[in-house]
DNA sequence: GACCAGGCAGTGA
DNA sequence: TCACTGCATGGT
């Protein structure tokens, strides 16, 4: 395996990868497996020891790009360190990056993701990928890349729900007919600013405020984009709003980026991973 | 077996 | 704009 070292960068690869931002990852030992995020077929392998990251199956470039290396954490960090609440998950989570992910395979991730816990989007979106995608063998270990988008448009929608992917079936098969079609669909919404990307992916059936926000903050680095989830909800109302009656999900983002700033998202992030101690102290 | 989970679309008021 | 409902599935 190569070697890079994070001189003084925040990073905690543990963290990032199990957060629940990404699906694929899979640790043996003290190593990070996962099919390439990046198209090609092959597989990334990724360890931590302390102040360096060994990597193998991928270039530097990569894992700089991927893991978001490139963002002044510090920067970003102190931020948003603006209350107590976010001060404890800062402290608690430090090192927790935003990952750079492929748009075609964080819009199916997240289309799997509506109405279930990460377990269950894990199992669909491995059985997409299994079904769809092309088989990758690496230390002995068995893995299928993301399936490209004519593979999931060849199919029959209902043959979609042998990967337990339910009612999520047309919205997988309509996204993969769109993604098909115009392979620039990732440049078109990167060169947008937030709202309006937000409301192009909107159009896309089965995809909402909550799963576009996921979209645009991982795989289109729209850091001001915050995922208003059940749980995010709970805790803007609980902690932050105080109020009983539910938030709508554009006056939850509207509040986290007037509260947090310009790096709401990474906010979102690290309260979305320090979710369960939030919610254990109490509404 | 009930309840909940990184929601969304359709409907009706 | 808001409240409500149905939608498949897996975990607790």
């Amino acid at each position: 395996m190569q070697a890079y070292s994070l001189g003084d960068l925040w990073f905690n690869l543990d963290l990032s990868v199990s957060c629940g931002q990404t699906f694929r990852w899979r640790k043996y030992d003290r190593t990070w497996y996962a099919p390439s995020p990046y198209g090609d077929v092959a597989v990334w392998k990724v360890r931590q020891t302390g102040g360096t990251v060994n990597y193998e199956g991928m270039s530097e470039e990569d894992l700089v790009r991927y893991f978001s290396l490139d963002h002044n954490l510090e920067t970003i960090l102190k931020s948003i360190d603006c209350d107590p609440l976010i001060h404890d998950a800062v402290e608690r989570c430090r090192g927790l990056r935003i990952i750079r992910q492929d748009p075609w395979e964080c819009l199916i991730s997240y289309i799997c993701s509506s109405c279930a816990n990460i377990p269950s989007i894990q199992i669909r979106i491995e059985k997409l990928a299994e079904k769809y995608g092309t088989r990758i063998m690496c230390d002995g270990k068995t893995f299928y890349s993301f399936p490209r988008p004519k593979a999931i448009a060849a199919a029959e929608v209902y043959e979609l729900r042998s990967c337990n992917v339910g009612y999520r079936d047309t919205y997988i098969y309509g996204a993969a007919e769109m993604a098909a079609a115009d392979p620039n669909w990732p440049e078109k919404i990167r060169a947008m600013p937030y709202a309006a990307a937000q409301r192009k992916l909107c159009k896309l059936n089965g995809v909402g405020p909550k799963i576009a926000d996921c979209v645009l903050l991982f795989a289109f680095e729209k850091l001001e984009s915050v995922p208003v989830d059940v749980w995010i909800e709970r805790i803007l109302r609980t902690k932050y709003v105080g109020r009983e009656k539910k938030l709508a999900s554009a006056m939850a983002g509207a509040y986290a980026r007037e509260h947090f700033g310009i790096y709401a998202g990474y906010a979102q992030a690290y309260l979305f991973a320090s979710r369960e101690i939030i919610s254990r102290k109490g509404a």
